[in-house]
DNA sequence: TGTACATCAGTGAACGCGCGTTCACTGATGTAC
DNA sequence: TGTACATCAGTGAACGCGCGTTCACTGATGTAC
């Protein structure tokens, strides 16, 4: 009755790394239904049928592991926003449904949402060099200078992707926080302009 | 030695509200240099020099407390923006100056204002009656119609509304959460046009 | 004005909780001879 | 191929912590007679 399971004992029940890769998908899969502070070690570790001490063999403490988590958010956001950017072709269409891509990422990821901007490495997409890491920020920069007016002199362009960037993050903020009714056909108008032409 | 201060024992050292006053007051204080999660009931009544339970006689629980306070910064948030519509002289000087002092609100008191938007009672100014209640976003409402051309339908004057509140909002979220630098002469820039014109 | 009493905002002690983290350990794996 | 050994990813038990909340209580205040 006991040991119907198989039983691993302890050792090398995760190969090279799996622990890892298991600690980060389960930790994404929490943040699906909880919010962050929800996530806990143990909780986590329970989850995937490992004991906590464990997971420091892979992440120095908590706040390391909820770097990574956060990482890998950035990194799937970016991933989100690269297809619906491609899916459309590009250009100014492109850069439109990137920025829908971005307020439903966080539409359908709140708390992993919220996670990447309070644990993430700094974007920087603003002021460092593009090659710093692919992030999903990385768009605005790669791309805000295709869609504004030949000859937009860099000071402007700069404003310009921080515009943009502030719109689409403001509008997922206040739609995750509740402060108005989300809806596809509101967002599409929201983003219709991003504020890029004027001035 | 141990008399100096004047013990008040128990009983009514605070006459009839005036803990309750002192409460939010010192919480407030507190999540001036803390954030959220570091304000406990037991470090808050610790500070103001009572008993932990004392708390209980004025709020039911943790959640009343926070939301009392996100309350009180929301009326701050809307007197910060009333008062620099006024001095301005109103219309879209004034919507432009009421739009930076959110952003400016937000960078002052970071903490309390993420506490606004997690713990107030939803602002509900784009599709609640203004009558509400005297909320920070209220001007939004009261106010875009003025900005928008004349004749502008309402369905519009709503996008215009959320796409302005996303964009101060936003970028006070960015801005707090460290993804570029701030600077008085940036968040103007940023918040120049606002998106309101074009379509 | 003086006395009896109800009210109720405070008190100190205690509760159970789950947390993050540390410790000394174990035993399967991969490697060297 | 067989044996001895170092490595190191796991284990279970335990730690101290501060938390939010409850409990029975106390005693100053305001009120009624």
């Amino acid at each position: 009755m006991q040991d119907l399971k198989p039983q691993v004992a302890n050792a090398r029940a995760y190969h090279h790394g799996d622990l890892r890769h298991s600690l980060i998908e389960h930790g994404l899969e929490m943040l699906e239904q909880r919010n962050i502070d929800g996530l806990g070690l143990r909780e986590l570790a329970r989850e995937i049928g490992v004991s906590p001490p464990a997971i420091y063999r892979h992440f120095s403490d908590k706040n390391a592991l909820l770097r990574a988590l956060a990482a890998e958010g950035l990194h799937r956001l970016g991933g989100a926003q690269a297809a619906a950017f491609e899916k459309t072709g590009g250009g100014t269409a492109g850069f439109s449904a990137s920025g829908r891509a971005y307020v439903h990422y966080a539409l359908e990821h709140p708390a992993l949402f919220k996670l990447i901007f309070s644990y993430a490495p700094k974007a920087d997409v603003i002021d460092a060099p593009p090659d710093a890491a692919a992030t999903a920020m990385l768009h605005l920069r790669e791309h805000i200078s295709e869609i504004a007016p030949a000859g937009t002199p860099p000071e402007q362009l700069r404003i310009y992707a921080i515009r943009a960037w502030s719109q689409v993050h403001g509008l997922a903020m206040l739609l995750l926080d509740g402060q108005m009714k989300a809806g596809d056909a509101m967002i599409e108008a929201v983003l219709k302009v991003e504020g890029l032409a004027g001035g």
